[in-house]
DNA sequence: TTGTACGCGTTATCAT
DNA sequence: ATGATAACGCGTACAA
């Protein structure tokens, strides 16, 4: 096992100083061209290269970003991952991933475990349980030691940071007036039970495209599953005992188990009942009937993510202005609703 | 903003030593009971915690666990990934993932990069180039230098280490046996170019199979797709001229879109024509028909993965007995088989 | 009981 | 042109 090769042991090796060797092998001026040539040869031979964490210290930059997130088997997250990841990488960072699993607990104590020198910022989506519990006073410590935080998708107004969304009531709305211009009278939401806030958004979507539609609200036409949703019984009950028309379902799989309990019902989709959802994985693109549904860019979400917060991170002044940014989705039309 | 505190703020307040601090924390017996209280209250009251990246650099360990997967968006790695993050974490560690997208160049740069202290460790699967190009100098590199390593399920039998994999071959095996013994005869194999071991076991099984029950190798039966195949031409192609009455596919997207091919063809699923996938994961559960599919327990895989590094990781001695982990797959019986 | 000194690996500043 | 020294933050053996 050949042991990983210092400054120090190149220093003995060639019987110069330490400080000769680093600067020859930083091709200073300061050193003459025979010592540098032979530093650096060995160097090379030795394959010498510097200790990240001895610069990380010294630098006080780490060059890691930590990134706290929900759920990592959750094709949204997934796509803003590799977003950030993609851009990270591209500028010399690496990315330190922590599972919070919608606990508030986990987020927290991942959160201190990384602020210790760790990272030089966070890139996160709160838990549920947080947005829940409303309490963020691991963000704002965060903050005020100064490390930088940008919330992507599940994001509060109580801290003030960088933030990247998409525009959840507005592809709600426009989804539900697609739904309408297509004719339909009777438009089910199928959503999460309601402290998340993209959910409450989309929801307030659905209800004001029916107004400014002159369709009126009918509030039964509005089911509330938990998020972590596996039982088919409310579902299914919902889908037998009501005519509708027309569904918007918050996530894909919400959507897909409910054209199963339309299908089994006897009902032709898109010909008697369109849906539409929302997240454009893998589930859309290859349900059957495919699924129209909303994509939210979450590549590019991450990107800008990461583009916001090594922007925050590499700025030499204090700068407090924080901006949010939203993202555009697009409604993409498939086989569940008619063209 | 409050500045992160450290040991020498602590002392220069308190005047005392940076050592007297340090050891008050630590709550030693050679502090006075007295010293010792005014340290930690004031620690508490500042919200002292140790600089991760000193401890680092004294101790030579990061406690953080590299990850180099080819892709993330990805059921499979997503799911091997959950399972190392979690065993990681409950053990105090970090995760660093860095994403090689198929490529050795990429790869190779990634474990440069963190090769140079920022982890104790590598888990990794092979990226497809990798593979093809058979060149594993990065991986001998990191070994060499006593950096402990663990493969899973894209590995290779050149390079000494730990390593987890599924029983592909077994597995595949034992699926074309139960399509078999449902009375299929023509039976195709749905397969990646030829280079992913993985593809390479699961292809060994089905002819392995075909062979023990006496049914004859028709290779016009194999269909091999590029590994990210988008166009439908070919397995469309495939599907219209060939008399089949199973499918064994070596991942869900193919099996999906195949039994899209068949229905469109006229056949019933699985009275007419049988269908099993490799990866069970979102696809397969929620596909129409559901899809039997042959469950690889990526989560166990990465805990097991993770638990092998860490294992190697603190152990004090060289240890230089490595073993494969061979896990069980589970073949997942839903409607696209005959029970 | 407390403090000094050293080392982890690197770099920057200041001598020589 | 080269080297000594200090510093990043921490822990610990040793000295006082």
């Amino acid at each position: 096992m050949k042991q990983k090769i210092t400054l120090k042991h190149i220093a003995r090796e060639l019987e110069v100083s330490i400080s000769t060797v680093s600067k020859a092998l930083k091709n200073s001026e300061e050193i003459s061209r025979d010592t540098k040539e032979k530093v650096q040869a060995f160097a090379k031979l030795y394959n010498y290269k510097p200790n990240n964490i001895a610069i990380s210290l010294k630098n006080k930059r780490t060059k890691n970003i930590g990134v706290i997130i929900p759920d990592i088997v959750h094709h949204f997250f997934t796509t803003v991952f590799r977003g950030i990841e993609k851009y990270a990488d591209s500028h010399g960072y690496n990315v330190i991933v922590c599972v919070s699993d919608e606990s508030f607990d986990k987020e927290v104590i991942n959160m201190e475990m990384l602020a210790n020198g760790s990272i030089d910022g966070f890139i996160m989506a709160l838990s549920a349980e947080t947005q829940l519990k409303n309490d963020f006073n691991h963000l704002k410590e965060v903050t005020e030691q100064g490390i930088p935080l940008v919330l992507f998708d599940r994001i509060t107004d109580e801290i003030e940071c960088d933030k990247v969304v998409i525009d959840d009531k507005e592809a709600a709305y426009q989804a539900v007036t697609k739904l309408i211009n297509n004719g339909r009278k009777r438009i089910a939401l199928i959503t999460t039970e309601s402290y998340l806030n993209v959910s409450e958004k989309r929801a307030e979507g659905y209800f004001e495209a029916l107004k400014d539609n002159g369709l009126a609200i009918d509030e039964s036409l509005v089911l509330r599953l938990p998020y972590q949703y596996e039982d088919e019984q409310k579902s299914g009950k919902f889908f037998e005992s009501k005519e509708i028309d027309a569904v918007l379902c918050v996530n894909e799989i919400f959507a897909i188990r409910c054209m199963r309990h339309a299908i089994k019902k006897g009902l032709k989709i898109p010909e008697d009942i369109s849906f539409i959802g929302f997240t454009d994985g893998i589930l859309s693109k290859f349900a059957n009937p495919r699924l129209t549904s909303v994509a939210q860019h979450g590549e590019r979400m991450g990107e800008i993510a990461a583009q916001m917060l090594i922007e925050k991170v590499e700025s030499e002044e204090e700068n407090e202005t924080y901006r949010t940014e939203i993202l555009k989705s697009t409604l993409i039309e498939r086989e569940s609703t008619i063209n």
